[in-house]
Formats: structure tokens, C-alpha cells, sequence
DNA sequence: TTATATACAAACATGAATGTATGTAAATAA
DNA sequence: TTATTTACATACATTCATGTTTGTATATAA
């Protein structure tokens, strides 16, 4: 096989990026070697270098590819227009998140790779600010969220919507790693649903 | 200089250890060579390989010179009989554990180490498990408190101890992830014992 | 005091990964 | 139809990390 159609080398990428995701996951991805992706996806690593530039071209090509939508979602859930009670707002754009997970396999993988199959040092230093910065970004929507929901007095009243929204945050971080990490799903997987109703009830006046 | 006596062997086996958390951290586990370790203990290769079998003999070296003595820290103030009410001595063993991280600056490494310049895969998986354990170990820890604590009428009544627990690690689990991306501490190092008796506080009749 | 084991340093051999350069058949433009 | 890209495969050169082997000075045991 050789040269091949416009619409066939978009596909071979793909394969390429699909086939990165399988193998960063099996292997981490500083074991990866572009030989073994190449391999996965059918091609030699002549085709992989024509489509990348270097295996840390094809991680943010993995990651962009399933991320961004995610954040997009998370947003639209937290918007300020809704005809749902804010903290059902917020209840259900965490919910979705995890639903999304159980759903779609590639976005768990990619999850799965962003959370322990990667070393964030050098080329990968920057991709944590990123996280930290969407992390900041949806933080920053869930306390307007909370905010809205005091302004309709359904919030306990001890507490800040700020010190609400941390909270929060710091809970579903911490479910999103349990969730990655309890691969049998004993522990997590199978109750996060529960424990984030459970969690945003603890708010409930 | 050649052959040292016992106690100077024991030393540089030492320096051999913190020489690695250094190079780790900076490099990440992976890209980490045997080299870069001997170098920045001073020594050679030959040193590294008499006192280790190979990288991972290291990193688990590493890890429990650190992270048992913090496990064992956690339960000890998490303990059945104390002066302290449950709900307090939750509380203690969370900022202890911040209060450490701020003050111990190889466990802070350590820390980084495992969370974002390690991937868990192969050899490394092992110590996931291990996590998770004591993870749950923890999470057990915090029910029995919990428990006292209801069986006191401190706490709120719309919640199962097993849920606060669980909730309270996720939190925490979220927190160490954050407390260790936050470089610069703008966004949780400075407030992180501020969250942690918010987050209590919630729980508080 | 001599023998042996210790705590390394230095040299060697090997394998593996990377990037690049070259080759090539087919698609597409001219 | 021919020329030129395109989308790869193949071959090559180089670097780099690992593990092992050998050498050696000294502590320690006998």
C-alpha cells in the first residue's frame, strides 16, 4: 500500500492517534516508542513522522481531541441561563462528567493516560498549567452557580458560595483520580453518582 | 577515594536516595538515568548498581522513606482513644498532613514525585495498589470518627458516616493533588487548612 | 598478619530509540 | 499527458541508557 487519497491519510492519522492512546495506556507514555504506536496503527514510523512531529505532537493531539469537548460540556451544564435550580446545575454537570466516563471508553483512557501514564516535566509542564487553568475556570462557574443558588435561599447558610465551589472542586478532583485509579470499580466507580447527590445534598438548606 | 566503612556506605547509599528524589522531580521517574542519579550524588554507576538493583529498587527506596511514616502520622491522630472530639481529630490529620508537606521538603518532593513525574505502569502499577489501600485504610479511619462523632450528636443528621468519610477523602485526595500542581500556591498551598476546616465545619451540627 | 569480603570506579558490550535521508508509487495539478 | 506533490516505507547514522564485567584499594575477620 502507497499512496493513498486525501480522505485515506485524514484516516491513517487518526488510526495513528487511536493507536497512540492504546499504547500510552499499556505502556505510559515515556515507554511508548513511536515504533510501537506506528506498529498498533497498522504503518511504519515513516508514516508517523509524516503525520507528527514527535510523540509529544500526537499526545496534544490526543488530548485536545477529547478534553476541550469535555471542558465545552462541563460549561454549557454550568451556564447561567437553566431552567434547572443551580445546584441541580451543578450536581448534574458533575454527573454528566462521570457519565461521560462510564460511556465513552476513549475519553477514559485519555483520562486514564492525562492522570498516571504521564510525567508532567518538561514539553509536559505546560499541559498541568492548562488543566489548572480550565480547573480555576469551571471552579469560578460553580460559585456563581452557588451563588445563585443563595440569592434563591436554598444554600445552607454557613458557608461562602467561594468556600462551596472549592470544595467542590477539590471533591470531584479527587473522583475523578479515585474513579481512574478503582479499575475493578468496587471502591468508586460503581457509587460516584451516589457520593456526588450525597455530596451536593450536604449544601441543601 | 575508594572503600569507606559501613557507616559511610550507609551514607551514600543516602545521598544516592536523595540524589534520585532531586532528579525525579526534575526529570520525571522515566527520563531519569542511573547516570544522572550517580552524578548528582557524586558517585558513579558502579555505586548506584553495588547499593540498588536498578531504578525501581530506588524509587521504592524513595517512596517508603517517606510515605509510611506519613501513614503511620495519619493514624495515629486519627486513633480510637484521644482527648480530642472526632470531628477534631479528623481535622488534625488533615492539616497535620498539610502542616508537613509544608514543612518537610523531601516529603513535598516525594510527593510530587508520585503524583506527576510518575507513570504507573509495569513495576509501578504495584505501588497503585498499594495507594489505594492505604486509601481506604484511611478512609475506614475516618468512618470509625465519624461514627463517634454521631454517636456524640455533632454532626449533621442527614448524612451516613460512611458518606461524610468518603466525601472527606475524595476532598483530601482532590486537596493533595492541588496543593502539589499549585507551584506558585497562589490557589490552594496558602488556604489549604482554611478548606480543611470549612470542609469539617460542614459536617458540624 | 594474612585472607577475604566490601564498596566502589572504570571499561565494555549490547540494545534500543530517535531523527533524518532516501526511495517510490499513486494522486493531483498543469 | 507530463510534472509535481503527497503519503508514506525503508534504510541509515547517531546517541544514549542499561547491565555486566573487571579492577582495586581498603576495611574487617580469622
Amino acid at each position: 500500500m502507497v499512496r493513498k487519497t486525501k480522505e485515506d491519510a485524514e484516516l491513517t492519522r487518526q488510526h495513528i492517534i487511536d493507536a497512540a492512546r492504546e499504547v500510552f495506556l499499556m505502556r505510559g507514555v515515556s515507554r511508548s516508542t513511536l515504533e510501537h504506536i506506528a506498529a498498533q496503527a497498522n504503518v511504519t514510523r515513516g508514516a508517523v513522522y509524516w503525520h507528527f512531529k514527535n510523540k509529544t505532537e500526537i499526545f496534544h493531539a490526543l488530548r485536545d481531541q477529547v478534553f476541550l469537548p469535555l471542558i465545552d460540556r462541563m460549561d454549557d451544564t454550568l451556564a447561567v441561563e437553566s431552567n434547572v435550580d443551580p445546584l441541580t446545575q451543578i450536581e448534574n454537570s458533575l454527573c454528566d462528567t462521570i457519565h461521560e466516563l462510564n460511556e465513552n471508553m476513549e475519553m477514559r483512557q485519555t483520562y486514564e493516560i492525562m492522570m498516571i501514564k504521564c510525567e508532567y516535566v518538561d514539553e509536559f509542564a505546560t499541559v498541568l498549567q492548562q488543566i489548572l487553568n480550565n480547573c480555576s475556570n469551571i471552579t469560578e462557574k460553580m460559585q456563581l452557580a452557588y451563588e445563585r443558588a443563595q440569592s434563591l435561599n436554598m444554600l445552607v447558610d454557613t458557608h461562602t458560595p467561594r468556600a462551596l465551589a472549592l470544595d467542590t472542586h477539590l471533591f470531584f478532583g479527587g473522583l475523578l483520580h479515585m474513579w481512574v485509579k478503582d479499575f475493578d470499580g468496587s471502591r468508586f466507580r460503581f457509587q460516584a453518582t451516589e457520593l456526588i447527590k450525597s455530596h451536593i445534598n450536604l449544601r441543601r438548606k
